[in-house]
DNA sequence: GGCTGGTTGTAATC
DNA sequence: GATTACAACCAGCC
């Protein structure tokens, strides 16, 4: 397999990780003491133009490779974050590479990508280093523990991490100094022919909507010094003034933050989830740590032992910590579940069809078919009862003009900002499932995988499931209010009158519910409430009205959660398969359903 | 078979 | 601000 020649070229991969702290893929590819050291970043279609990606995230990313790239250069003035295949033919003849290293990544495409360049580089002789480095426990370990089960709640995650070492994950490893970043080759040498462009498939681009030149079959990559550097947004596509949010990506933005937490004791201390504002911003009232996790500029385990530390310290001190689940350990724990559900399931978690563990609900706008999701289509209407209304509702949720405005300011803040508290997620996404809409889960997923900065596909998926109670959760009684709910955490509705500003000067008596506002009002406040619209007119501004009443979608969307936990089928039995189901749900041939009957428990 | 707990509901009542 | 009814889910435990 491996050649006998001393000479070591290493190949580093930085795919989930991009830092340098705590690394054990990165700290297993220097103690190999290599000649040269290439670390490398690469451009997976998946990311490129598979999965959605909105100019939001793509900048989080182009920062934290610079980020990275820079620290390199900090290191070693010959270094950089390299642009390059991750395994070629050629590998014989390319500079002798001897060694491929990179950071176990779980996710289901990601196995099998893994999979194809681990058999090229074999076949060429080189040898092949993975190591787990992105969650506190490997999410393999954490399913064969849990019995070969997908992990559904925090108690089974506990338990199986108990007979994983002593419990805890392992302390985080320190990141490399100076000396010890070799040079890479000679840029000559490296086999870079042939990249200077991406190959983008316009007919299956499904982030084309953001491409300047979308219509083109490549993008260029060459970076601003035309280097196999880290390439500017206009390079891939992005207009730089579609960028706004606030949030900076790299790995020293994310350790200062974390450093910034760190030294507020009780803050650490006594978090808890449930307690923090979904309606706070500036200062937001969690860490937005979280897109850092994503990318891998922040190490979890070093977040985990950060924190652990400091509670260790106040318990010592005899000062309160709140616990599992709601406290910061726990919250880590539940992104190791969803890893870890994932790693069970394959590439059905990411969808109803075929899937185990999600119930099959006769959701509007249901996606049916794992090719259709595959290019990023709606799979068209399982019924067509409401489903002309229910794509419209879909697009005004989407957009944020639904006419409940603190649904609408979060949906605005999520596009622009590319980040919303976890409770706002929430919020949004019972809205448009169980708690309003009842449109199917997959189609939210979709725009959160679009906008969010921090979108992880096992959390998002997995939280999804959580809030449309298909699994993880079924509670589905629990149904958020786009009214109550927000007026608990905001009761001034701050959050609206900065994401909604037409809104901002209307009296918090209104503010939740614009359109009880008597004409007079909304006159003086300089914006009627009317429509389906957002728009500017000649006497001022317009707020839509609300696209439904609240209370009678949630009686709708009640019934047919209970119908359908009756029916009790999931997404990989037959009848969903081969679309019988609907005998099941009594929805006659034509797509009508039928009238409301009797209570079916009664 | 019954009881309890489950990260984060709402509205009415005291 | 705490308590309770609402209508009633699942998993895990005894």
């Amino acid at each position: 397999m491996k050649s006998n020649s001393t000479t070591k070229i290493v190949l580093y991969w930085h795919r989930t990780d991009l830092r340098l702290h705590d690394s054990p893929a990165l700290t297993s590819a220097l103690s190999l003491k290599p000649t040269t050291f290439i670390p490398i970043w690469t451009w997976d279609p998946h990311y490129v133009y598979k999965s959605r990606v909105g100019p939001n995230r793509w900048s989080f990313l182009l920062e934290s490779q610079i980020n990275l790239s820079n620290s390199y250069k900090s290191l070693n003035p010959k270094q950089k974050l390299w642009r390059r295949k991750p395994f070629s033919q050629n590998y014989g003849k390319d500079g002798g590479v001897t060694h491929l290293v990179f950071e176990k990544d779980t996710d289901s495409y990601a196995r099998a990508r893994d999979e194809e360049v681990i058999r090229l580089a074999e076949e060429a002789g080189v040898e092949v280093i993975v190591k787990m480095g992105r969650n506190l426990f490997d999410p393999d370990d954490l399913v064969r523990k849990n019995g070969g089960k997908p992990t559904m709640s925090i108690s089974q995650v506990e338990k199986a991490a108990e007979k994983i070492g002593d419990g805890r994950p392992e302390r985080p490893l320190d990141a490399p100094g100076s000396n010890d970043i070799p040079n890479p080759l000679p840029i000559e040498k490296m086999d870079l022919k042939g990249i200077q462009h991406e190959n983008v498939d316009p007919g299956v681009d499904v982030n084309s909507d953001h491409r300047v030149g979308k219509d083109k079959q490549y993008i260029d990559i060459m970076g601003p010094n035309q280097d196999f550097g880290v390439p500017t947004l206009k390079e891939i596509g992005i207009n730089p003034s579609d960028i706004e949010t606030p949030h900076r990506g790299g790995e020293s933005v994310a350790l200062d933050l974390l450093n910034g937490y760190i030294q507020n004791e009780e803050y650490i201390g006594l978090f808890e989830k449930p307690n923090t504002s979904p309606a706070a911003f500036e200062p937001q009232s969690t860490t937005l740590l979280s897109p850092h996790l994503h990318f891998g500029t922040l190490s979890v385990r070093k977040f985990w032992w950060d924190v652990q530390d400091v509670m260790e310290k106040r318990k010592k001190a005899k000062k309160p910590n709140a616990s599992i689940p709601t406290n910061i350990p726990g919250q880590l724990l539940f992104r190791d579940m969803y890893f870890a559900a994932q790693a069970a399931i394959g590439e059905a978690f990411c969808r109803t069809y075929g899937n185990p563990i999600v119930r099959f609900i006769d959701w509007h706008l249901q996606t049916k078919s794992p090719e259709k999701i595959a290019h990023g289509e709606s799979g068209g209407k399982l019924y067509d009862v409401d489903s002309e209304k229910a794509e419209e509702w879909f697009l005004r949720w989407k957009e944020g003009r639904t006419g409940f405005p603190w649904i609408d300011a979060l949906m605005r803040q999520l596009k622009q900002e590319g980040w919303i508290h976890h409770l706002g997620r929430h919020s949004v996404a019972c809205f448009l499932t169980r708690g309003g809409c009842y449109v199917s889960w997959e189609r939210g997923a979709e725009v959160f995988e679009e906008m969010l900065i921090d979108h992880e596909t096992a959390c998002n998926i997995g939280n999804w499931m959580w809030l449309s109670c298909t699994a993880f959760f079924a509670q589905f009684y629990r149904c958020y209010s786009p009214i109550s709910f927000g007026k608990k955490w905001d009761p001034e509705g701050n959050l609206i009158r900065r994401y909604c500003p037409e809104l901002a000067k209307f009296d918090k008596k209104y503010i939740y519910e614009p359109w009880r506002a008597p004409i007079a009002d909304q006159r003086k406040w300089g914006c009627r409430v009317t429509g389906d619209k957002t728009d500017w007119t000649e006497d001022g501004q317009v707020y839509p009205k609300p696209m439904f009443d609240f209370d009678e979608r949630r009686t709708i969307c009640l019934d047919g959660m209970k119908k359908a936990y009756h029916v009790g089928l999931h997404g990989d039995d037959k009848q969903v398969k081969d679309e019988s189901w609907r005998k099941a749900f009594g929805i006659e041939e034509g797509g009508q359903r039928p009238q409301k009957k009797q209570k079916t428990n009664q």
